[in-house]
Order: structure tokens, then C-alpha cells, then sequence
RNA sequence: GCAGGUAUGGCGCAAUUCGGUAGACGCGGCAGUUUCAAAAACUGUUUGUUGAAGGUUCGAAUCCUUCUACCUGCACCA
């Protein structure tokens, strides 16, 4: 055993043990308990970051923790491949995507490898393999078939100079990222949608399943992403048109006697009717062309003000038939409902800023039960208690009903009458997949001008993504690829066109951690029974940034595929934990800018000198410089220091600032331990149990109470932080018994203490830092591999106090600690209290009036 | 505005499960040992109205109420 601990020696030289041993490589096993421990996967955007380094630690020290305590764990990884990363390096360049997306995948694979990480490589995919998204392509057709898909309509942002269309982030202040002249305009284009909406009920309901594996805020924010609200839609009749009906959708009917307009959205069809028939003011017409060119993000943007135009129609309210002006205006939106209401100004915030606002009637119909505002009292702010405590009121025959009764009432009442229907509406869209992109999965349909829309065969399955597309002309690329464009129609053979749309990316991360457990199938996404035996997942870990969009789209796919009968679940992750960010200060210079930590000298400028602003310490980002490259972290420390450091620093949910002081600290506590192993491994002999010294046996409790607290910090509270801690703890008492041994030589006893306090520090090191650990567990004189052993068992008769420190109170305040027996009862723990000296000089003069015993804990005398 | 989270020594953070000695562990500071000297290492040492106010209790960092600051998400969804 060298005398000096050098982790990139003995790092690489476990990692190439490991490999060839394959001791992470696993198989279906009935046998065994199985647990999916899962990350998410990486962009490969060509080096990892220190956001990864933790994700992935944490996942590793339990894969590691799991597999020592006997589980069969499935650990894989894999890349999310396309996207628009590698897309516009393709067009910066006029580079290939693929090559560069391959490239950056092997860069990030030795990085991974260099940390260590134990997972079974065999099962690596990237998702921009035809292998792998096939089985988009394969889903897309399956769910094409149940009715799952389907064409519409949708807004994108369109370059006229790129021909193409913009994601959000190029079109970002409106205008294109590669023309910043160029106003990026709105344009309407049939898409590709997936019917999220018919699982909507489903994933809000079965959120509840979640609940104590999922942490609660993100259980809520998709509760409040998905936005289920029931109500109703009622019909209003158009004055002096009997042919048309507005159907406005409301979550509170019982206020459809305080309605004083109907307000449509900009787009609502009865107005392009009405334009078109003449029958619309100008200031109408000019109203409806602004409204078109604003998104309806930017209409009801933050402090957007409240616009509208009198259609110069009436509407009838099918209630008590009044007649109600038809307004428009830019806070009714046609993507939500039926892109029509009714204003309830004394009711609504937003009707009653509008209605304000255009000086329409506000007419209160709801009051509180025990209320004695008068009934024609004007409204100051509109009343919008949502806890159902009001009463309608000013409402004909409904009058004196409290508010849910009035719901439900007017609601059948409208149904009976033909004018309504009770109706559940859900903020959550359905999911638009198209992309107007090059590198993603191409969507595998075919427009034929005789046959419509046809599904490319599935035998024929891969459509295959051509690579030598032209990146420097103008315009899509795919759909100028004239040999991937021109196809025969499957169902008359005449000349057709292939859909040159592709799919978001986030169809590609739905379902990738299902084919981990079977990846080389070429039959099937996966094999359902192999997937039976792996799959659902048992701890999911990743960033808290995938809260909403990722989780609920696996989610929905999870529920897919079981309607597929592909498996039999609906939720496919048990636990979930969302882990912090890495953060850092950031450092700013007048002159130069963000500098890189690395560029600061004594909180000075490296290239002028000058003194720099440190900012606040937030997450680190490529744009603020405030960053630390893994790489060099491991160069100069090693990968187990690394993350040492990083499950040590904090909570694995809270976030984490990188100090390097930290990581140093890490470094020393690693080489503490190989020092006190170097000095101990080879003085075993003759170790053996027996008469064990008062220090040998405080030794051995505190090894078996750090078995004890390391294994519950880890498999049930997740709080790795705590359980480097404890090791911590057992190695400065193993450096204490050390001290103890300067006046004597060791007995066969103590080395066995010795022994046993090691063998534990070592394996229970091996979630953390696993090459050390391999390292130490050999030079104690073992063959097997330590990633591989049993992880220790703690008996509890060892771990056992042998004396208590019980503080003593009198009227809750400490006054002394006695010490007592282990197993004293709580009389005889008084008994001590009451005869220490110093609780008798305070309680001279004085009458016990109680006494409480907390049992092996304190005793409280409360006394007057 | 709504929802959720956080607030504890100079710093990062323990103790909160189920109320029971506030401070484990690391960083930093200080001193000693060692050294020609320094670093490293080892040994020792260092601090508080637990964000504020009130309440419940024999006893509150922990439970309840109100407030403040910061962080995150959502934000005209009818």
C-alpha cells in the first residue's frame, strides 16, 4: 500500500477493474429484487457541468447503496440527442448534426466514465439513432390508429429570410436570431397534435397516487398546469338572427343574472361573419387586424391592458332574456373554452376591470350569507369569494340559494331547457409534436394529393433522417432534401410527398428509460416482459426544471402504452426526488466583463487589475461565467474529492454553492482516512475478539451506531449529507482510539475493533467515494470487489449506550446532567436527579409540584 | 396577486420524524506540537435572544397565529 493517497492512479486503475469484471452489468434475474434507479439524461452538448456531476452522484451513491444491500439495480444512461443545439452548429458551420451530436456524446461518455459512475453501459442509447426512434415513429402510428393524433391548425413563429419557422427562443424579442432585422411573424400551419386532453382527468387524478413519493410542489405545480375546472356552457341567443347561438363557457352559472355583456375573442367566428357581411364598424375591423398580429401569450401578458370594441350586436340571456351588448376584446382567448363569456363585472376581477373600464352595468348577485348590504348597493370591487360561503341573490326564481346549490340547480335547469350543459374545461393543451426542424424524428406520414394523409407502412419503419442535408441555403433543409421528400404513395403508388415536419424532442425523453431495460430490440419498443420485470421506476432524480412539460409528457406516455398493452401501469415513477442547483458567485469586471472564478486574483481583474464586483451567488451559467469545469475539479482532486464534496455540502434538494475551500476539506477527510488505513493494514495479525478495553468498546458502539445511522441517512431519508457526516465522525474516533494506543502496544482485541471500525468505514464509503473504497477494502486484505459486498449490518447490542448523560431541569431550565445506567427506569432516573447536589441547593425553600420523565432522556422538576 | 419553499455560530449547514441538553460534520479563525523555516499533519480552542412578535405547553429551533426578508413556480383560463 503506497503511503500517499493519488486518486487519478488508483481511479483509473478500479474503473478498468470494474469494466472487466462487469460488476454493473445486470440482467433480469426473478430471483432477485430488482430497483431502477434512473437520471435524467444528458443533452450532449459536449461537456458535462457541475449540474450533472451532482444529478449523477446522488443517483450513484444509491445505485451503489441499493446493490450492496442485495437489490438487483438496473443504473443506466443515455443521451437526448436532437435538438437545436446541434442544429444550429450544423448551420453555423454547414456541418453535419449527426457527426457533431456523435462527437460531443463520446466527449461527455469518457467524462462520465472518468467520475466513475457505476452504470451498465451496455444499455447506452441515444435517441437520434434510427434504432431508437423508429419506436417514435412506430408509437406516433399506433396512436394515429387509437385516434390519438391528429392535425389542426397552430400559430408559429415565422422568418420570411429563413423561410422557415422560429422556436420561441430564436424568435426571442421579435425578431429572428439570425436576421435581427427580419420581424418574426405569426403564421398559421397545419400541425401534428397528440390528444393530451383525453388523458387529462387521468393525470390529474392519479397525481394523488404520487403523493409522498413525488415532492409536493411539484405535484402541485401540474395539478395547476393540467387546471381542470368544471362549469357549464350556456347558449346565448343574437338578437334579430335567429340562426346563430353564442356558447360561452362559465365556471359560475349562478351569476348569469348579473351578466351586462358577452364578449368574444378577436377570433370568435360570428365576428369574421359579420365583417364579412358588412356589418362591422371600422374600428371593429381595425381592432380584430391588431389583435392577429399579437400572440395570445403577449395579449394577456403581465399588465396588458384590458382592451375591447362594441360588436354593435346583442346578445340574449337565455335566464330572464335581457338583452346584453356583444363586445370583443384581447383578454378572451380562443384557445381556451369556447372562446366566448359573459361578463359578470361585480363577480370577476377581469370582467370588473373591463366593464369599468367601457362603463357597462355591474350588477351584484352574490353576497355573503349574513350580509346586510343592501341588494342594489353599488359595487366598489367585485366579490369573488371562492369558498361557496355566498348566496345568490337579484337572480328571479334562484334568489336565497346558496352558491352550490344555485350551480348545480341552474345548470340542470339550462340542460332541460336545451340552452346549457355541464362541461369540464383544462388548461392543459394538447401537445403540439410538429417541428419545422431538421434534426429530429421525422413524423412518418405521407401526403398523397389522391389518398389524403397516409401512414408510412410499418414494415417500412424507419423513416430514416438524411444527414447531407444543405445547412447554408435559405429554408427548411429537410424539405429541400428532394430524394427524403419524393416517395410513392404506400396505398395507390402515385407520386407523393413525405411529411417533412419532425417531433419535439420531448417524445424522445417520454419513454427512453423503457428501453434501457431492453435497448437492442428490433422487434419492439421493448419487450413487455422484460419491462414487466424492471419497470415502473424506483427513484427517478433530475432537475426540478422538468416539473411540468417532461414529467407530465412520460406521464401521459406511461398511460399510453399501458392502453397499448405494452405494460400494466399508469404512473411510471415511484419516487422522485427534484435535486438542488449548483450555484457560485459571480464576479464582474468594468472592463472585461463576467469573468470565470479562475480569472479572479485577490477579488482582482487578471487582465487590468481592477478591483471586481462579486454578484449574488445564483446558479451557475455559461452567460454569467460564474461556472467551475468538472474536468479541472478531477484533475486537481480527483473524481471521488468531487463528489465527496457535493453530497456532503448540502441537501440533496437544496441548492449547493461550489466552494473550493469545500471540495479541499473533502480531500483532506479522504487522505485522513487512507493515512490512519496505511498505518493500520498490515498490524492485523492475531486479531481476534475478547476482553475489549472500555476505548475498544466505545470503538465498536460507534462503528455499529454509524452502521445504523449511515444506512437510515441514505435508504430512508436521503439526507447523504448526514451520512458523510457519520463517517466523519467514526473516523475521528478511530484517530482518538489510535491516541489511546501511543501508551500501549494493541491486543488482539483492539485490532479486531480496529478491523471491523474500517471494514465498515470502507464499505460504507463505496456510495461516495467507490474507487477509495475498492482501493482500502483490498489493502484490508480482501479479494472481492467492495461494490460488490454485502453492505454492513449493525447489531444493535453493540450499538448500545452504556451510560446516559440525562440533563435535569427545573421548571424547564437545565440545571445540571446526571449520568445513570443505560437501562435505568424513570424512578431511578429521578431518584438520581433529586440527589444531585446541585438540584437540592436549587429547589431549597422550594415545593415540587410535578415531575415529568421523559424516559431516557430528562428529567423535568417543576416546583414553586 | 396566488401557491410552495427557506431563515439556526464568521461561512456551508446538523438537531424538526413524534416538542425533551441547540450544534454533529466540514470550512474559516486562534493556540500548541512538529520544523532551520514554512506547508502538510496532529492536538486543542473559538461563537447564538434559532428572521420578528404573540400563543399553546412543565418544556418550543420543532406545533399554532401574525409579520418581515429572500428563493422558486404560476399569473387575466372565464
Amino acid at each position: 500500500m503506497n503511503e500517499k493517497y493519488f486518486p487519478a492512479e488508483i481511479e483509473e486503475r478500479q474503473q478498468r477493474r470494474w469494466a472487466d469484471t462487469g460488476v454493473f452489468e445486470v440482467e433480469v434475474n426473478p430471483q432477485k429484487e430488482k430497483f431502477y434507479c434512473l437520471e435524467m439524461l444528458p443533452y450532449p452538448s459536449g461537456r458535462i457541468h457541475m449540474g450533472h456531476v451532482r444529478n449523477y452522484s446522488i443517483g450513484d451513491a444509491l445505485s451503489h447503496f441499493k446493490r450492496m444491500q442485495g437489490f438487483n439495480v438496473l443504473h443506466p444512461m443515455g443521451w437526448d440527442a436532437f435538438g437545436m443545439p446541434a442544429e444550429n452548429a450544423a448551420i453555423k458551420n454547414n456541418a453535419r448534426p449527426d457527426i457533431w451530436t456523435f462527437e460531443n456524446i463520446d466527449a461527455m461518455r469518457v467524462q462520465l466514465q472518468r467520475m466513475g459512475f457505476s452504470y451498465d453501459w451496455r444499455r447506452d442509447i441515444a435517441s437520434c439513432t434510427p434504432e431508437y426512434y423508429r419506436w417514435n415513429q412506430w408509437f406516433f402510428i399506433q396512436m394515429w390508429k387509437q385516434g390519438l393524433v391528429y392535425r389542426k391548425n397552430a400559430t408559429v413563429n415565422w422568418c420570411v429570410k429563413c423561410n422557415t419557422s422560429l422556436a420561441n427562443e430564436q424568435a426571442e424579442g421579435g425578431f429572428c436570431w439570425r436576421h435581427e432585422d427580419t420581424p418574426v411573424e405569426l403564421r398559421e400551419l397545419e400541425q401534428w397534435f397528440i390528444r393530451v386532453t383525453k388523458y387529462a382527468d387521468e393525470l390529474l387524478d392519479s397525481l394523488d397516487s404520487l403523493e409522498g413519493g413525488w415532492p409536493d410542489r411539484v405535484i402541485t405545480m401540474q395539478r395547476n398546469w393540467i387546471g381542470r375546472s368544471k362549469g357549464a356552457e350556456v347558449d346565448f341567443g343574437v338578437e334579430g338572427d335567429a340562426s346563430k347561438k353564442i356558447r360561452i363557457f362559465t365556471t359560475r352559472i349562478d351569476t348569469i343574472y348579473g351578466a351586462s355583456s358577452v364578449i368574444l375573442a378577436p377570433e370568435h367566428p360570428f365576428i369574421a361573419e359579420w365583417i364579412a357581411a358588412g356589418q362591422a364598424s371600422e374600428e371593429l375591423k381595425t381592432f380584430v387586424e391588431q389583435q392577429a398580429a399579437v400572440s395570445p401569450e403577449d395579449r394577456i401578458a403581465e399588465g396588458k391592458e384590458k382592451l375591447g370594441v362594441f360588436t354593435g350586436h346583442y346578445a340574449i340571456n337565455p335566464f330572464n332574456g335581457e338583452n346584453l351588448p356583444i363586445w370583443t376584446a384581447n383578454f378572451v382567448l380562443t384557445g381556451y373554452g369556447t372562446g366566448a363569456i359573459m361578463a359578470v363585472p361585480a363577480h370577476d376581477e377581469r370582467d370588473f376591470e373591463f366593464s369599468r373600464k367601457y362603463d357597462l352595468p355591474i350588477r351584484r348577485v352574490i353576497k355573503t350569507a349574513d350580509s346586510d348590504e343592501a341588494d342594489g348597493a353599488p359595487v366598489e370591487a367585485p366579490f369573488t369569494a371562492k369558498d361557496d360561503s355566498g348566496v345568490v341573490v337579484n337572480s328571479g326564481p334562484w334568489s336565497g340559494k346558496p352558491v352550490p346549490e344555485a350551480i348545480a340547480a341552474m345548470t340542470a335547469h339550462a340542460e332541460e331547457q336545451g340552452f346549457g350543459t355541464a362541461q369540464t374545461n383544462f388548461k392543459i393543451r394538447d401537445w403540439g409534436v410538429s417541428r419545422q426542424r431538421a434534426w429530429g424524428t421525422p413524423i412518418p406520414f405521407i401526403h398523397c394529393a389522391k389518398c389524403g394523409i397516409v401512414p408510412v407502412p410499418e414494415e417500412q419503419l424507419p423513416v430514416v433522417l438524411p444527414v447531407d442535408l444543405n445547412f447554408a441555403s435559405a429554408g427548411a433543409p429537410l424539405a429541400e432534401h428532394e430524394p427524403f421528400v419524393n416517395v410513392t404513395c404506400p396505398t395507390c403508388g402515385g407520386t407523393a410527398r413525405r411529411d417533412t415536419d419532425t417531433m419535439d424532442t420531448f417524445v424522445d425523453s417520454s419513454w427512453y428509460y423503457f428501453r434501457y431495460t431492453d435497448p437492442k430490440n428490433d422487434q419492439l419498443p421493448f419487450d413487455p416482459k422484460v419491462a414487466a420485470y424492471w419497470t415502473p421506476v424506483e427513484q427517478y432524480i433530475g432537475g426540478i426544471e422538468h416539473a411540468v412539460l417532461h414529467l407530465i409528457y412520460t406521464r401521459l406516455w406511461t398511460k399510453i402504452m399501458r392502453d397499448l398493452g405494452l405494460i400494466t401501469f399508469g404512473e411510471p415513477v415511484k419516487k422522485l426526488l427534484t435535486q438542488g442547483m449548483v450555484c457560485l458567485a459571480s464576479y464582474r469586471c468594468e472592463e472585461h466583463d463576467w469573468l470565470y472564478p479562475v480569472e479572479v486574483i485577490d477579488g482582482k481583474c487578471k487582465f487590468c487589475g481592477r478591483t471586481v464586483t462579486v454578484g449574488r451567488i445564483e446558479k451557475m451559467s455559461k452567460s454569467k461565467k460564474n461556472t467551475v469545469d468538472p474536468d479541472e475539479m478531477i484533475k486537481i482532486y480527483g473524481a471521488d474529492t468531487v463528489r465527496l464534496f457535493m453530497m456532503f455540502a448540502a441537501p440533496p434538494e437544496k441548492d449547493l454553492e461550489w466552494s473550493e475551500a469545500g471540495a479541499e476539506g473533502a480531500a483532506r477527510f479522504l487522505n485522513r482516512v487512507w493515512r490512519i488505513i496505511h498505518k493500520w493494514h498490515d498490524k492485523f495479525d492475531g486479531a481476534a475478539a475478547g476482553e475489549f478495553s472500555d476505548a475498544a468498546r466505545a470503538l465498536r458502539r460507534k462503528t455499529h451506531q454509524t452502521i445504523k445511522r449511515v444506512t437510515t441517512d441514505i435508504g430512508e431519508r436521503m439526507n447523504f449529507n448526514t451520512a458523510v457526516a457519520a463517517l466523519m465522525e467514526l473516523t475521528n474516533e478511530i484517530y482518538a482510539f489510535d491516541n489511546t494506543l501511543k501508551e500501549r502496544a494493541p491486543v488482539a482485541a483492539d485490532k479486531f475493533a480496529v478491523k471491523e471500525a474500517m471494514e465498515a468505514l470502507a464499505k460504507m464509503l463505496a456510495p461516495f467515494t467507490p474507487h477509495i473504497a475498492e482501493e482500502l477494502w483490498a489493502h484490508l486484505g480482501h479479494d472481492e470487489i467492495v461494490v460488490g459486498a454485502a453492505w454492513p449490518v449493525f447489531e444493535a447490542e453493540l450499538a448500545k449506550e452504556e451510560e446516559l448523560e440525562i440533563p435535569v431541569q427545573l421548571n424547564g431550565k437545565r440545571v445540571v446532567s446526571v449520568f445513570v445506567p443505560a437501562e435505568a427506569t424513570d424512578e431511578e432516573l429521578k431518584a438520581a436527579a433529586l440527589a444531585d447536589a446541585k438540584v437540592q441547593a436549587k429547589l431549597e425553600g422550594k415545593q415540587i409540584v410535578k415531575t415529568i420523565v421523559v424516559p431516557k432522556r430528562l428529567v423535568n422538576l417543576v416546583a414553586k
